[in-house]
RNA sequence: GCCCAGAUAGCUCAGUCGGUAGAGCAGGGGAUUGAAAAUCCCCGUGUCGGUGGUUCGAUUCCACCUCUGGGCA
């Protein structure tokens, strides 16, 4: 069975462009595991590989949504395995590469047969908790899934409604689900590859800074204008809600100045890639860490791996 | 020059009717099952601007000084 690779690595850790060597040294095919360059017009401020970078390597999963539209972890997953393998049925080689540590896991360790949510149900769930309040819901959580609502914090809005949502929609609880089908299991086999940046996380703040004023520079406002001035966009589609379009949004909207735009969007993209490496530090299937610098001995990782993993 | 208001955590500030102090943000650690660039949890000793005075005891009251705003000249 043909393996595919993946490149896992916080924001502005270079993965990018290593990605894209190993695509050519491989003959290979790039699927991107981002949930915000899924986003058609969302370019700069994701910092999206130009055309000219994605030159002769094919890209998947980038631009296949509109912003109003949303994605999910399974809607990924189905795509993920669909795009695997069609590549290797051409005889080429899957690379997944990108930061959405949660997108990573669902094609390594699986996931349990939950039910997508709809827009109304997750509507009425918000609107319990809008009306009567979060602990009103957790209440309603503990009748019908006493596991998850201990399991859950009570200020997790987020997941409480979700594992709510779970029930509404099948009459069974997020638990009972999740134990009755068992095991979850990894759809396809991945060589996995983390790229660490090559600098203390404290010190990759100078970097990510220089990064946003690059985005900046090459109309980062401009383009989030366009969004804002759309009409039919508002701050709480996880679009809009992304590293640096929702500063630049409370800045459009009046709330904050644009130098404290600035500032609340670097500090958003460090606080980003220290979710991601946490991610990373208690990754629980088997990965190779490479260092930024790394980018330099290519060919030799590339050669070790043709060898030993049956690339 | 005079008057007023400030000076407390990396930042913005609260507070102590006199018994050495705590929020938000930042920072650090963690969680993560269809929103995940999301969402949430845990972690708070700092010459309380300086020097004196009053006091058993001053960051708190008083005086002076320094600095920063604002006002009047």
């Amino acid at each position: 069975m043909s393996k595919a690779i993946s490149i896992m690595g916080p924001t502005a850790s270079g993965k990018t462009s290593l990605a894209i060597q190993l695509a050519h040294e491989l003959n290979g095919e790039i699927i991107s595991v981002d949930s915000a360059l899924i986003y058609r017009n969302m370019d700069i401020g994701t910092a999206k590989p130009s055309m000219q970078e994605r030159e002769g390597i094919v890209h998947h999963l980038i631009d296949i949504l509109d912003p109003a539209e949303s994605y999910s972890v399974a809607q990924f997953r189905f795509d993920a395995i669909r795009l695997y393998q069609e590549i290797t049925n051409r005889g080429h080689v899957p690379i997944f590469v990108g930061g959405t540590m949660m997108y990573f896991k669902a094609i390594t360790e699986g996931l349990s047969p939950l039910p997508s949510s709809t827009q109304e149900v997750r509507s009425k769930v918000n609107d319990i908790i809008a009306s009567q309040g979060l602990s009103y819901l957790r209440n309603l959580l503990k009748d019908v899934d006493k596991e998850s609502y201990e399991r859950i914090n009570e200020n997790d809005a987020q997941r409480l409604g979700r594992a709510y949502e779970v029930y509404l929609l099948t009459g069974k609880s997020m638990t009972e689900i999740i134990n009755e089908h068992g095991e979850v299991k990894p759809p396809f086999e991945i060589c996995q590859f983390a790229l660490l940046p090559d600098r203390e996380r404290k010190n990759l703040k100078p970097l990510i800074t220089e990064r946003f004023d690059k985005m900046l520079e090459a109309g980062f406002y401009d383009e989030v204008k366009k969004l804002y001035d759309r009409g039919d966009l508002n701050s709480n589609m996880p679009s809009i809600r992304s590293v640096g379009y929702r500063q630049m949004w409370m800045h459009l909207a009046g709330e904050i100045t644009f130098e404290k735009m600035r500032e609340l969007s670097i500090i958003a993209t460090c606080q980003l890639a220290k979710r991601q490496m946490t991610w990373l530090r208690g990754w629980k299937s088997a990965v190779t860490y490479l260092a930024l610098n790394d980018a330099d001995n290519l060919g030799k990782i590339i050669r070790i791996g043709n060898g030993k993993e049956n690339l």
